[in-house]
DNA sequence: TTTTGTTGTAACATTTATTGTTTCATCTAT
DNA sequence: ATAGATGAAACAATAAATGTTACAACAAAA
């Protein structure tokens, strides 16, 4: 199973918005354009990453700007304000072992540990990229 | 999104063909008895495990047996078996950002390495871990 | 103060993947 | 032959993501 399509669209937003920043008013319409969505898929995104604090959204004149320096908000950040995922549960564990077998009755005793490690690992990749990182990239393809 | 529970459900049935393997023969009703999950569902995960080589599965007499010592499985085997991801796509992208869009045209330029490099350090990881790891804890926590 | 453009949100439809179930053909050791 | 399995098809049920419509709430500007 995949890794939800919100987080590389708000990923695309945090780019149009930094990138578009002083050109243009950044809505949810002029976003969804970008991205190709519908704009309340948008909204319900924007108001994620501002529960999350990354971004302020401006209720009656419109338009929204990311609320931190680029190279203080991480992948991680991002991961987790659009990927609802209660801590420490990117393995979907089926629900009742038997208790009554010897291995049913150890099997999360065994495995919890080591499906930690690794959604552990992603999450430190995750963190050492910042949307500085991307958005410099972005500048070198929009210079050619 | 979370991770299909195929994976912890693969996992749990290697646990159970390694520590019954002398004492029952192991069928598809037996592991789905300590599972607690349809027969069916098992056997689709048997094919999937014995299409990637790792157990192999009788058809007359029944009984499935892990084809290679446990050292030489890793979790990112058993993962791959079980997971039907094509490669490099643990991120669901969304379709159709806009390519009249300096953003949407770039966008995939600048966010597919670095979300191959979050995959490639859960790869990673997840191959760092063998099931010879998981059933030496198994097997601590069956003496107690 | 009304208008305008926008966000916030609810309600619902659609799509997709997972998970569960029944059924039966097929296989092979006995 | 029979019995106990697996393999596989067909389908139902569930859950989550995604898409859409509609409208109330808001705040700036006319």
């Amino acid at each position: 199973m995949q890794i939800s399509s919100r987080f590389t669209i708000a990923m695309h937003m945090l780019a149009c918005m930094d990138v578009f920043k002083d050109e243009y008013k950044i809505t949810s319409d002029f976003l969804a354009s970008s991205i190709n969505v519908n704009p309340v898929i948008i909204r319900k995104i924007l108001s994620q990453l501002k529960d999350a604090g990354l971004i302020e959204v401006k209720r009656g004149p419109g338009g929204a700007v990311i609320a931190r320096p680029l190279d203080k908000i991480t992948f991680l950040d991002v991961y987790q304000a659009v990927e609802c995922i209660e801590e420490n549960t990117l393995f979907h564990f089926h629900e009742n072992p038997n208790p009554n077998c010897p291995v049913g009755k150890n099997i999360h005793c065994v495995l919890d540990d080591k499906l930690l490690r690794v959604q552990a690992a992603m999450e430190q990749e995750l963190k050492s990229i910042t949307l500085a990182d991307m958005n410099s990239d972005l500048g070198k393809c929009l210079k050619k």
